[in-house]
DNA sequence: CAAAATATTCAATACAAATTGAATAGAGGT
DNA sequence: ACCTCTATTCAATTTGTATTGAATATTTTG
């Protein structure tokens, strides 16, 4: 009977959209905003605020400001449906473009940290190395120093990184896998 | 005079300190965790509990828990000395390394989540999508189960990327930069 | 330009996570 | 085997973050 069809797709859906919203957890994000994203991402046309709402079941506000931070990291974004005052959302569901660009964020924010704190301090610790008081300070500042200026490579090769996922270079070196969805029942693991 | 560099020092690592600590925040630690590592990073030698617990202003118990986190991810290993009772810490100041391992973590631990529900769910679409009740469901069905089957790729890549991080290859493709740190006194940007 | 519909902000609340002191377990030395 | 010192666990509390309803702002339409 179609109860039972239309049941078990729905219970299915569910189980993906809980590994979507689980594995968005990880990378940082609320379970709530996860959530959203899921049933965006199944939706099979642009929903509104209200009808996400109903979907997840929480306050409009919340579901405003989890959209938003969605919509931020561009994983939703915002259409237009004429003759209709809402706004209508949507997922962006390539779930390559989503990672990489939370990865860039994520190094460049990184990178951004480190890089001020070493321009900032580098200078002190090589000042006082060379000149300072007791040779007792000089070699605790000299210690230092060497520590961070061993931390610029990795802080160069995590722009390199950023940069390769930006510019879809990192493919040429991690090879998107072939796009052959055999016809066959057991897919490769 | 000589306390004036000793303040300038501490200052200044500090910075750095507060830099690494930020940084480790933005990959899911708390502060405190973030903390104890910077401030084990900077030891001039293995720390112990109570060292640790008084440089950062802890609770023993936070710093227990603190330190065995930071154990668990690899970022902290535990040492003995010889002719004291207390375990002794040291932090592993690779950052290549610590990155490295994190991100294996947290890829795998996607694939894992994703590829569970995909197993689970995929079939059930397909067969709903091929002999559900009517049109409608079949339909639906079908849509669901191409979106499914089109994150396979995706899947697959972070496995690639995952491996390549763990074997070292990445380094092949995103080398790292030269180790050429020149006396000169402007690094490059 | 008012009225109606929608979206956003914000202070208050509910919830969750981190931190702690006290109790327990564990290890080392004698 | 006991005593001492250290590390860990756990329930209670503090702290911080997410969520909400009500109020405000914004947009659209007639």
């Amino acid at each position: 009977m179609q109860k039972t069809d239309t049941q078990r797709l729905d219970e299915a859906r569910d189980v993906m959209m809980s590994a979507i919203a689980q594995s968005m957890v990880a990378y940082g994000v609320t379970p709530s905003v996860g959530r959203i994203y899921a049933v965006l991402y199944f939706a099979e046309s642009p929903l509104t605020l209200d009808d996400v709402k109903d979907e997840v079941a929480m306050s409009k506000a919340s579901v405003s400001t989890g959209i938003r931070e969605l919509i931020d990291t561009g994983m939703v974004v915002k259409v237009w449906k004429k003759g209709d005052r809402k706004d209508h959302y949507i997922a962006e569901k390539d779930f390559f473009k989503n990672f990489l660009s939370f990865m860039v964020k994520m190094l460049r924010l990184e990178r951004g940290i480190m890089h001020k704190a070493v321009e900032q301090t580098e200078p002190i610790m090589r000042e006082i190395a060379q000149s300072g008081a007791d040779s007792e300070i000089r070699a605790l500042a000299a210690k230092d120093q060497a520590l961070i200026n061993g931390s610029k490579p990795y802080l160069r090769w995590i722009m390199q990184l950023a940069n390769a996922m930006e510019s879809g270079d990192i493919f040429e070196h991690v090879p998107r896998p072939e796009r052959d969805e055999r016809p066959s029942d057991h897919e490769p693991n």
